[in-house]
DNA sequence: GAAGCAATAGACCAATCGGTCCAATGCCGC
DNA sequence: GCGGCATTGGACCGATTGGTCTATTGCTTC
């Protein structure tokens, strides 16, 4: 069994520098100095290079997302409230950071046209936070799930961007006062 | 005076490769090809390079947009079916291309850490936008035109966010039967 | 301590990057 | 035809890119 300690390290640099400048914005030399690992270590652990790392990285950081879903909804006692909640959580979570950092997913998207896996790759993630919303929509008994859980997904991507543009959780706070009104 | 065609070849080559694969995902030798144009036209007419193509190509495609929401919300009775409509329009217009191209901003987005200066166009067209939008809330009596603003602004980007990862305009579609349900 | 594998370390590569520079070209008023 | 400026054409540069390759290290199992 690899030491994971490596591993995470380059999967946790590379996803928060991919979160800042974008796939193509950083280069492996970034990657590596930032997790403090030469250039064998990355082609060990990642055999297919730049993109391999990125997928994993994305998925981690989707994963690490879904369970802040999943966590976040289960204390809620709507839909609506529990909507509310995972919006002020990630604008918790973005204002703890010197940095705001746009969506994991929203980093490969752009590289998606050159690294066909990526495109892939972010679908499935979009995908898994979608169905996971509209899981907790059906259990909530929200009348349209589908719709319910598209709408939050989609506020909730818009917000980011905006919050990554300014570097502030202005976004999140607004959307936040919105969904509060609903309840 | 300087042609215009050649400077417009440029900024209209750039903004579409920009949009597509992101600022870094982009090579000066990629925009002058498909420009047709060779390297000294560019930097005689951008003598900062590719960061001040960039800029032109995002202001450039910023007022589009924004000529599109006055042209749009100019035709309707209301400012929620103003917004219904814009909705539609770029849904057309994103379904109208081979690709899905991102919104203009989100491209040198992920660049800005790397070149200041495209964090202060990202947020003037973004500011603009949203301005514009509030504009036309207040001509048609919206009770809130900040919010509303606000609101649609974080609902289109969304959409487009995803949009983009789909290469399909169903989150456009989407949206747009949202948004018609609350006329 | 020797064999063997997991993992690291980093030299090295061709290709491409953004950018600089100057000669050549085309078009203008004269 | 000529001077002069706007623009083009593209060679050239050092730096950096993602990726390959091999030597070495360190642990584990006999």
């Amino acid at each position: 069994m690899s030491d994971p300690t490596s591993r995470d390290r380059l999967i946790r640099a590379a996803s928060n520098l991919f979160r800042q400048k974008g796939y193509s914005g950083v280069g492996l030399s970034e990657i590596l100095k930032e997790a403090g690992l030469p250039k064998g270590s990355l082609y060990y652990h990642f055999p297919k290079g730049k993109q391999e790392l990125a997928e994993a990285a994305t998925r981690w950081a989707g994963a690490w997302l879904e369970r802040l879903l999943d966590a976040t909804f289960a204390q809620a006692e709507s839909f609506d409230q529990g909507a509310l909640m995972v919006c002020e959580t990630i604008s918790a979570e973005v204002a703890s950071q010197t940095h705001v950092s746009a969506c994991p997913v929203l980093s490969i998207l752009q590289a998606a046209p050159l690294e066909p896996q990526l495109q892939i790759t972010a679908q499935d993630v979009y995908g898994s936070w979608t169905k996971c919303i509209e899981k907790h929509a059906k259990r909530m008994g929200s009348p349209q799930p589908e719709e319910a859980a598209f709408s939050l997904h989609c506020k909730l991507q818009g917000a980011w961007v905006i919050a990554f543009a300014q570097q502030s959780n202005a976004a999140f706070t607004q959307l936040a006062r919105e969904l509060r009104a609903k309840i």
